[in-house]
DNA sequence: TGGTCATATTTCAAGCATAAAATTTCGTGC
DNA sequence: GCACGAAATTTTATGCTTGAAATATGACCA
C-alpha cells in the first residue's frame, strides 16, 4: 500500500495556490487580532491607527490625494477617515498655500501624542504575533516575501 | 566611514515588524489584483466567491452558521452575501429538517457551474501573482508560514 | 479674455464587515 | 403544559471601501 498526499507529478500552480492558502490565514488572523485589539484597547480602527501613521511620517503634512497614494486607497476613503480623525480632535485640515483646491491633512498634538503610543503597542503586539518565528527564520522569511514582491506585475 | 542600514543590535521585534509589512504588501498587492479581475472579468467579487468555493466543497449545502464559522465572518454578513446570491440565481436556502430555526444555504446548479469556471481562473492568477518563487522556494516559504501559523494565539 | 482640459477634492450609491439587538425556535426542567 | 435559558438567524447602526459623478480651481492656449 503507497501512502501519497500528493502526486508526485503535481503542477507547481497547487503548491503556489497552497501558499496563497496559507499566506492569507496568517495575515489575515494577524490582521484580525491588531484590529480587535485597536478596538478593545484603544477604541479605534487599522485604517485611523494607517492614516496617524502616514501623517506622523510628514510633520508638515500631506495632501490629501498624496496620503491616499500613499496608503494605497481611494481620495475618497481618505476623505471620510481623515474626517473621523478630525472630529476626535487628532488631525485637521489645512488649505494649501498656492493651491485653493487642495487641502494638507495634518496630526494635532493629540494626534501626534495618539499615535506614538499607539505604535509601541502596535510593534509589541505584532512581535508578540510572529514570536514563531526565530531571527534567522524572519530574515529568510523576508528576503522570500521581497523575492515574491518584485516580480509583482499589476493588471 | 561607516556604512550600517542598521544596528548591529537591532532587536528583533523590528525585523519582526519590518516582515510584517511586507508580508501585508504582498498579500495586499495580490488580493487588490484578484478583486480587481474578479470585477473586471467577471463581475463579482472576493466574498462572493468565498461562498461559493465553501458551498461547492458541500454539495449539500451548509447551515448560515457553519457559513460564517468556515469563512470566519459574522452571521450577519453570511447573510448579506448569500441574500446576493439568491438573487443572482447562483445559491438557495433550503429549511434544515428537523430544525425550523435553522437555514441551509447551497449552491444551484447555475452556481456550481459558475464557481468551477471562476476557480480555474483564480488559480491560473495566484500562480501568476507568485511566479517570482520557485517550486522549492515556494515550498520553503509555505514551511515557514505554517510555523508562524503555529504560533498564533488568539487574544 | 475666454475656452478647454486637467487636477484636487468631496459626494454618492452600493457592497462588505462588525457588534449588538431583536426574533424565532429548541430543549430542558418542573 | 410552561417557563426559561440557549441557539440560529436576521435586522440595525456604524464604519470602511470602491468607482463614478459632481464641484471647484488651475493651467494653458488661442
Amino acid at each position: 500500500m503507497t501512502l501519497q498526499t500528493k502526486p508526485a507529478t503535481e503542477p507547481i500552480s497547487k503548491s503556489r495556490l497552497r501558499l496563497w492558502l496559507k499566506l492569507l490565514k496568517l495575515t489575515s488572523g494577524i490582521e484580525a487580532t491588531l484590529r480587535r485589539r485597536l478596538r478593545d484597547n484603544h477604541d479605534t480602527t487599522l485604517p485611523r491607527f494607517d492614516v496617524l501613521s502616514a501623517l506622523s511620517r510628514y510633520p508638515d503634512g500631506l495632501k490629501m490625494s498624496d496620503l491616499s497614494t500613499y496608503l494605497k486607497v481611494s481620495n475618497g476613503n481618505v476623505t471620510g477617515i481623515v474626517d473621523r480623525l478630525t472630529e476626535e480632535g487628532l488631525a485637521l485640515r489645512v488649505a494649501s498655500p498656492g493651491d485653493r483646491r487642495a487641502q494638507v491633512a495634518r496630526l494635532t498634538p493629540n494626534g501626534k501624542a495618539a499615535f506614538d503610543a499607539l505604535a509601541r503597542h502596535h510593534e509589541a503586539w505584532v512581535d508578540d504575533l510572529l514570536t514563531g518565528l526565530s531571527a534567522d527564520e524572519a530574515k529568510t522569511l523576508t528576503r522570500l516575501v521581497e523575492k515574491a514582491l518584485a516580480a509583482q506585475e499589476q493588471p
